[in-house]
DNA sequence: CCACGGATTGGCT
DNA sequence: GCCAATCCGTGGA
């Protein structure tokens, strides 16, 4: 896959509905270039968040501290840190005031896999159970693209972290589920994932 | 100040 | 399939 001839998605893409820009960010590029190694993923798996009515939002309790930034206008990074463990990223939607946005649940290697690896493990090459484990979960996306709170808030349409455009995957290759590991709002299916892709975190 | 729980992962049964 | 690890954000006293 040839990158340089690929262009940067621009403020417009991000500013709509939270679900058409989750169904529409499978199969786009995230890249990350601020090391001597460009590392990039297709997005295979994402989740979308409204805090206007979803229980299960970080939005949903109102503006803090830590959720600002999915107040403000789409295309801008949320970091967040989970389970004393795991940073997971999401991708800001929407106008400014409506909290929403779309975590990247995993991505399909694309750049940079011997870097990935070794931020993940330190070593390559990897046991060969790993070859699809490496960014098949929220929290395995940022630990592969080192991605911490220091990321919060960054900017992808004129940041170092970003997305590349292509082509809408086909709605027959995709997969509309519930979301996975929360306790509220569950009844909502606003998990997306591309078919057969084995880099999917669970059926 | 203190208590509680989580948009997960990996290891063990 | 089950569960511990581990710490920060949040809310109540």
């Amino acid at each position: 896959m040839n990158l340089s001839k690929l262009t940067r998605l621009k403020r417009s893409f991000y500013k709509r509905d939270v679900l058409t820009v989750a169904k529409e960010l499978l199969g786009k590029i995230l890249v990350r270039t601020d090391s001597k190694i460009l590392l990039a993923g297709k997005i295979v798996e994402v989740e979308a968040y409204d805090g206007s009515f979803d229980q299960a939002a970080h939005t949903y309790i109102g503006m803090t501290k830590r959720n600002e930034i999915m107040f403000g206008v789409g295309g801008y990074l949320y970091v967040y840190f989970t389970y004393g463990a795991h940073y997971c990223c999401n991708v800001v939607t929407g106008v400014k005031g409506q909290g929403t946005a779309v975590l990247i649940r995993a991505l399909e290697p694309v750049n940079g896999i011997e870097k990935m690896h070794l931020n993940r493990y330190g070593k390559y090459p990897p046991d060969e159970k790993d070859k699809y484990n490496l960014t098949s979960g929220p929290g395995k996306v940022c630990k592969a693209l080192g991605i911490t709170r220091k990321d919060y808030g960054e900017d992808l349409v004129r940041g170092r972290i970003y997305l590349l455009n292509r082509e809408k995957i086909p709605d027959d290759k995709i997969v509309r589920t519930k979301r996975i590991g929360i306790k509220k709002s569950t009844e909502l299916d606003w998990r997306f994932y591309i078919k057969d892709n084995p880099f999917v975190s669970r059926k």
